[in-house]
DNA sequence: ACCTGAACACCGTTCAAGT
DNA sequence: ACCTGAACACCGTTCAAGT
């Protein structure tokens, strides 16, 4: 419990409003010992440290040694809940689908709209997580947070009169294309040197030889231009799936 | 060097191979060794030890450490080399993004299958090296190479009329599409237990709740339907890309 | 049943000292 | 300039011993 840092910082607000809580006169019982004890340790409260780490520091901070310290004890300790640190990163995947929004499913509107709403939803769950994209890429989850999300998606190409085996085969489109815009982002903002790498990359386009890269000469304005790419490439998707058939 | 493996038994033949000739009487200078020397240690010869590695033991086995073992030398004299690991990761991508087949560019045929046939080479070459698709998500490789390959992809495009703004956003679509499934095999194929997953993901789906998870029940057998996903994935993202306008 | 300290078998990277 | 051994500061995971 050496380095400072806003999640201790706030455990330890948390930890002094209770001491002083203890302190009125309402508190019955107060604890023999001057500091509260530690809370249990439990799998939740092993995700959540996890999870605080991942967005404090990146993912490759998480490790067990690190969640350890932070909830007060071993990293042995960890093992009676969790399995290993796949399981760690799956469990916090997990935890965060629960986030998205899945209400436009059922609100009004096109459906096209819809379903690049919740496709959003969900990139921007990642966003806010980015070290877990790159994880969700690689892992296959098979939790009920995930299921409702597919559930939700084929829901929306039904609605849009998109055949079932497209449909079926479409969401897997979907859900690569929004899991790996977000595993990109993530990298970028994740690691010091991805700044470097982009602007190499930039700089590459920019100034790409031109004749042995005509066309990334022409277009690299357009190559590395802003705007709402999310969208258009949500857009583009969901058209390709509603119009090529198997 | 305690470990056998293929790429050390090979280095021994073609040890063997190099003394047996020092011992024809063509050559002058036999070396005043018995066994030859150790290769001089070169960045490519760095870069294709962590390949070997990769292919046989997955990347998460190339450490500076291990391609050092098996170059007979130390971790700390691969740093003359390469700047850390990001770094050699990122140069063994470099080198197997040259074997992607560029021909279909200049071949005949209609520009979507040419395109596809561009698209399935990257990534078969990704497969192949299933461990570096991951990485290839999350970095942002700017070598020749990869220039090599969008330029590619920019030209059959602009041979199918796709309009240019379209096609330098759809470019991104495409290689993340082509990044992402290899990505998703690479993890597949990579670790143990991602077979694991695979079937608990295919019983999840398969024994969906039918009033929770409806249609997930309802097309459970196509959600896990074997087929050319990959052609019609890229057909897809393609078709999309070309009537979606921004 | 849960928790712990200690151990095992690893990592990446740096650096002074050698050649 | 290149190479090396040793060190530093870490890892995940296991396990016998405690409570």
């Amino acid at each position: 419990m050496v380095v400072a840092n806003m999640v201790v910082t706030s455990l330890f607000v948390a930890n002094m409003f209770v001491t002083l809580g203890a302190m009125t006169p309402s508190n019955e019982r107060p604890s023999r010992r001057e500091r509260p004890a530690k809370p249990a340790l439990t799998r939740d409260g092993i995700i959540q440290a996890a999870l605080a780490i991942a967005r404090a520091d990146g993912l490759e901070k998480v490790t067990m040694r690190r969640v350890a310290e932070q909830l007060d004890t071993g990293a042995a300790s960890l093992y009676v809940y969790v399995r290993n640190t796949a399981d760690l990163h799956a469990a916090m995947l997990d935890e965060i689908l629960a986030t998205v929004d899945l209400t436009p499913a059922t609100a009004a509107g096109p459906w096209r709209q819809r379903l690049a709403a919740v496709l959003t939803s969900y990139s921007l769950v990642l966003f806010a997580n980015p070290a877990l994209a790159q994880s969700a890429m690689a892992s296959r989850p098979s939790g009920p947070n995930y299921l409702s999300l597919i559930e939700c998606l084929l829901t929306l190409l039904k609605a849009g009169g998109v055949p079932d085996d497209q449909a079926a085969w479409g969401v897997d489109l979907l859900m690569l294309y929004a899991t790996g815009i977000a595993a990109e982002q993530g990298a970028l903002s994740g690691r010091a040197e991805a700044h470097d790498e982009y602007h190499a990359l930039v700089a590459a386009l920019r100034g790409a030889d031109t004749a042995r890269y005509p066309e990334i000469a022409r277009l690299a304005d357009q190559l590395v231009s802003d705007g709402d790419r999310l969208a258009w490439g949500f857009q583009a998707v969901i058209a390709g799936i509603a119009a090529t058939p198997r």
